[in-house]
DNA sequence: AGCACGATCTGA
DNA sequence: CAGATCGTGCTA
């Protein structure tokens, strides 16, 4: 029900990561439906966001960024964690928004037995949104709009003074005035 | 082929 | 605050 549309994608990342706070990230996995509403992203702006992946050009593994709006872009660092970003804005215009955390809504038990402990309702932290979703590198490139499996559903509308802006986190490699933009937001 | 490092998290 | 842990991209 209410799934995000390639049309919605293809706004202004801004917007999009703005808009994105209480929409409903659902991972149909096993035949269990696991949801969790988004109260954190960030902005990644395409060549000239130094923090960004795709500032230093189309590489193997930002490939999925110069492609279509709504199609997620899902990457491995640290050695051990993923990360769920959403693309954003026309396509060949490499942007995309991270999920930062999410609310579990549905199948919080098998999410809770996904992570290995932590009794926490919040789930923050990047890393441990794709952990508790089941989503790993075989979901890079999934098209968000097909409506199966992984998507964004239609939830709960934020009024705008719940809205935090803050710096993004974990970026210290980017130019000050990447590190300054407030590109960060989250429902307070 | 080798190397430095990361859009992180945990536990001390 | 160090350690885990490995794919990626850059240098040679």
């Amino acid at each position: 029900m209410g799934i995000l549309t390639r049309s919605f994608f293809e706004q202004d990342t801004l917007s999009v990561a703005r808009e994105l706070l209480g929409k409903k990230l659902v991972h149909n996995l096993d035949g269990q439906r696991l949801s969790g509403m988004i109260i954190e992203t960030e902005a990644y702006i395409g060549t000239t966001d130094t923090a960004c992946h795709a500032s230093k050009g189309k590489t193997p593994r930002n490939a999925v960024m110069f492609g279509k709006a709504g199609i997620a872009y899902i990457y491995f660092v640290y050695g051990m964690h993923y990360m769920l970003n959403v693309v954003t804005e026309a396509e060949g215009n490499p942007c995309a928004v991270l999920i930062r955390a999410i609310m579990p809504v549905e199948g919080r038990a098998e999410m809770q037995n996904r992570r290995k402990k932590s009794g926490k309702n919040l789930t923050d932290g990047p890393a441990k949104v794709c952990q508790a979703m089941g989503i790993d590198k075989g979901l890079n490139g999934w098209d968000l709009t097909r409506g199966e499996s992984l998507r964004i559903e239609e939830y709960q509308k934020i009024s705008s003074d719940r809205i935090q802006r803050t710096p993004r986190i974990g970026i210290n490699y980017a130019a000050q005035k990447d590190k300054d933009a407030l590109w960060r937001f989250r429902v307070g």
